[in-house]
DNA sequence: GCACCCATCCCCCGGCACGGGGATGCGCTC
DNA sequence: GAGCGCATCCCCGTGCCGGGGGATGGGTGC
């Protein structure tokens, strides 16, 4: 009379259609039961706490805070949490931070929901899950040198269109020490220019909009 | 014993667990039925043709091209077609294309599926569907001037960090000209610099990265 | 204690961006 | 056919950007 031992399944996104194709998929897996769903950050860290699934699919936008930061949360509550971040494509920024804040897996939402259960047995099982091209764009910046804090936040006020006087001003330096993070933004990103430096930050997500 | 005449919907996204989740939200409606799904735009105008479906969902971001390039193409050949978009959050110029297009709606994915099976109506019964936030949305950028599709041409080369010198020399006019039209895009946006004017042509989706 | 990175500040200089001005031809609309 | 928007070209000036150079102090790690 026992329902056997499913991998109970939290879904995090806030698409509510999502949530309903995965409970779909889900239940027609004999082995998965989706367990809960939140549409938000907040709301994914309380559902943890509450059921503790085995496997956390969680998107990378949230309303209220990143899916990143979300999982660093639950990660540092249950450091055994096996959480799956399920997107789609984003910068290498964000895989690079997912999988360095403990992500279990990094797929794809235009993945086949096939190799979607298939990754959820696979990371319940306590092994990872990196696609072949998840891989490669790790690679590709691997070499990359990382921008410091404080080149960021000038990159940020560059794509403002702050001049340097104006972000030596705000940040309280000389626009001298400005022009010195400036070009070393320019360089780490093979930017010919600070115009081009803003749109590569944007399209691998290094600064938000 | 006759089935009752449904609305006969088609799903164009390239994610699976979205097709799912609205075949499962559409099947519990005893007026609505999937019909087809396509992961491409190509696909959507081949599912189209198959099946001319009452009420097509359109996802603006395809692997093959722009959902509003899908929506043109079917439109075309059936201009009775009822094209509503179901989308994330994008910029006011998707908005505006999208409508001016033809497109009978514009939802977001992160609305309720109640919200979006009450819209499939409207839609269907000839009326058009416009959430309070897009039009607020297409209002609060309706009094700016449109770029130019040559402003736009520059607008792509500023964000690759080309000088007005290399601009000139790509588009063969000359730099003055290229000033002139730099000029114009700054002013049309209400950027501070060129930095800014593709910071926020990127943001409202003039241009794609 | 030494090396290394980060953030800070300083100097020089060529070249380009930015902001005015005005002018021409072309196509479209009313 | 007059008007308008678009694209094109030209001149001038200030000021900032971009690319060199070097220097200092603080923090981390070995």
């Amino acid at each position: 009379m026992n329902e056997p031992t499913r991998i109970r399944v939290l879904s995090v996104d806030d698409h509510p259609l999502l949530h309903e194709g995965l409970a779909t998929v889900l239940d027609h897996q004999p082995d998965m039961l989706l367990v809960a769903a939140a549409a938000s950050g907040h709301e994914a860290i309380q559902r943890f706490r509450e059921h503790q699934p085995d496997v956390t699919l969680m998107d990378l936008r949230l309303p209220d805070m990143s899916g990143i930061d979300a999982l660093i949360a639950i990660r540092t509550d249950f450091p055994g949490a096996r959480i799956i971040m399920l997107t789609t494509f984003e910068g290498d920024v964000d895989i690079q931070r997912a999988l360095a804040a403990g992500a279990s897996g990094y797929l794809l939402k235009s993945m086949p929901p096939g190799d979607l259960v298939e990754a959820i047995r696979h990371v319940h099982a306590g092994k990872k899950r990196i696609p072949p091209w998840v891989a490669a764009q790790l690679a590709e910046h691997f070499s990359d040198e990382t921008l410091t804090r404080r080149e960021v936040e000038v990159l940020q006020q560059l794509a403002s269109g702050s001049r340097n006087r104006e972000i030596a001003d705000r940040l309280g330096i000389t626009e001298e020490t400005v022009k010195v993070h400036v070009k070393h933004v320019m360089e780490k990103l093979g930017a010919k220019d600070r115009t081009a430096a803003v749109a590569i930050a944007i399209r691998r997500g290094i600064i938000q909009l």
